[in-house]
DNA sequence: CAGTGGTCTAGACCACAGC
DNA sequence: CTGTGGTCTAGACCACTGC
């Protein structure tokens, strides 16, 4: 197991922080010091440290050192695809409505537009084996000369949408989850009868300029998701 | 507006990829290459690269070259604290029960045990402006000379829990996040009279070795919590 | 003032891709 | 074989910190 000297360094100040050994707010050897201790130049003794701050390990204030951080215990890594979730995928969809439409007062105030802009609204139904699980509906902001193919639009997770209108990348992403009771409507779509919990997942879709693009909400049957995050 | 020639070379590249001038899989020029272009060494060209790839932008093949990464549309950051949401904060804590407890077979499984292993059983409440919101039970590990120190287990959060006996650090966690119809005894916790759905929040702590340290479960009333996450 | 991290140079040798 | 990225050296000057 030969290992490069910086990722050897990097796994030695990371072992020191999670044996306890440094705490958040010490100061770290100095580069200098560690390049005396590893008998290496500087570069790879910042190679190793640069690789802790990656990783959330330290901290660096210029003209005073290297510090360990605080662990940011509250963060978690949340994958969320609407299609696919911890306990179940939609293997069905089907589109209930395509429209170009004008935004009420609220729509228009969320999306940042005014009344008269076109909107263009779609509402589907995921369906798992056959059964609906979830009721979804988007609004997306019109662009012209960008075409809205129905088959396209029938499969496509919510950032895929915007993918022809904006590049991929540029995209910030905003989500929202809660639980709710499913009104009338969403009980006949989501053919519930019973007493049933919904979890809904709100998406907001915006361009580099934090322009929105998009906004989205989708009701999922309770009984059928479970979102995903984990941590560190 | 002065910034050093691997930002500026950074940026470059960026606007490229967010321009759609350069998309997911094209190779980017070679390090010598950006070298001359910016008649800078090779060092402060990886420099610029390596912050294109921590922040996914790109990664590169050895041998091969630099590569344009698909971007992760479904990844989301999310901000989980038991007391702090979007909506809401909770500003008091009951603690209803703190018990050492012989396992059943369900949770022995899950906590990776034999159940005659004793675990520390807790049980809270949430409250906001005098109103419970959520009812929260957890399940640690027993560690011998790990001191239960009531006044502390009231308010801290579940990896807080924790930190006597594990560093922060060298925690792994794992959310589930579900909506559920809440049982006659939530009814009762929480005050609910109304129909309404909770938000379920599952939490599992492991250590570095992936041996499970904690689990938890916090059912929030769904009109008093929104789960928050931001993508890229 | 000396020590720190931030930026940068101009080289080097290596393992590996692809021809 | 040439070209690629991965690792590394031994210096340099700068801005900043703290004494």
């Amino acid at each position: 197991m030969i290992s490069p000297v910086y990722v050897k360094i990097f796994d030695d100040i990371k072992l020191k922080i999670n044996s306890a050994e440094l705490k958040p707010g010490d100061a770290i050897d100095s580069e200098t010091t560690l390049c005396k201790e590893y008998g290496t130049s500087r570069m790879t003794v910042r190679n190793g440290l640069a690789m802790l701050v990656n990783e959330g390990y330290i901290y660096s204030i210029p003209g005073k050192g290297n510090f360990v951080k605080k662990p940011e215990h509250n963060k978690y890594n949340l994958y969320y695809d609407e299609m696919n979730n911890a306990i179940n995928s939609v293997d069905k969809t089907k589109l209930l409505e395509v429209n170009i439409i004008l935004p009420d007062e609220k729509l228009a105030d969320n999306l940042q537009i005014t009344k008269n802009k076109r909107v263009i609204m779609l509402r589907r139904l995921f369906y798992t084996e056959g059964k609906p699980i979830a009721y979804d509906v988007k609004y997306l902001i019109y662009n012209k000369g960008t075409p809205i193919v129905e088959k396209e639009i029938e499969y496509a997770s919510f950032p895929e949408m915007l993918s022809k209108s904006v590049s991929l990348f540029t995209l910030k992403k905003d989500l929202l989850i809660s639980a709710q009771i499913p009104d009338q409507d969403i009980k006949r779509y989501l053919e519930i009868r019973e007493d049933l919990a919904l979890l809904v997942v709100e998406q907001k879709l915006y361009n580099l300029e934090n322009k929105p693009m998009g906004l989205g909400t989708t009701f999922y049957r309770g009984d059928y998701i479970k979102l995903e995050g984990t941590g560190q």
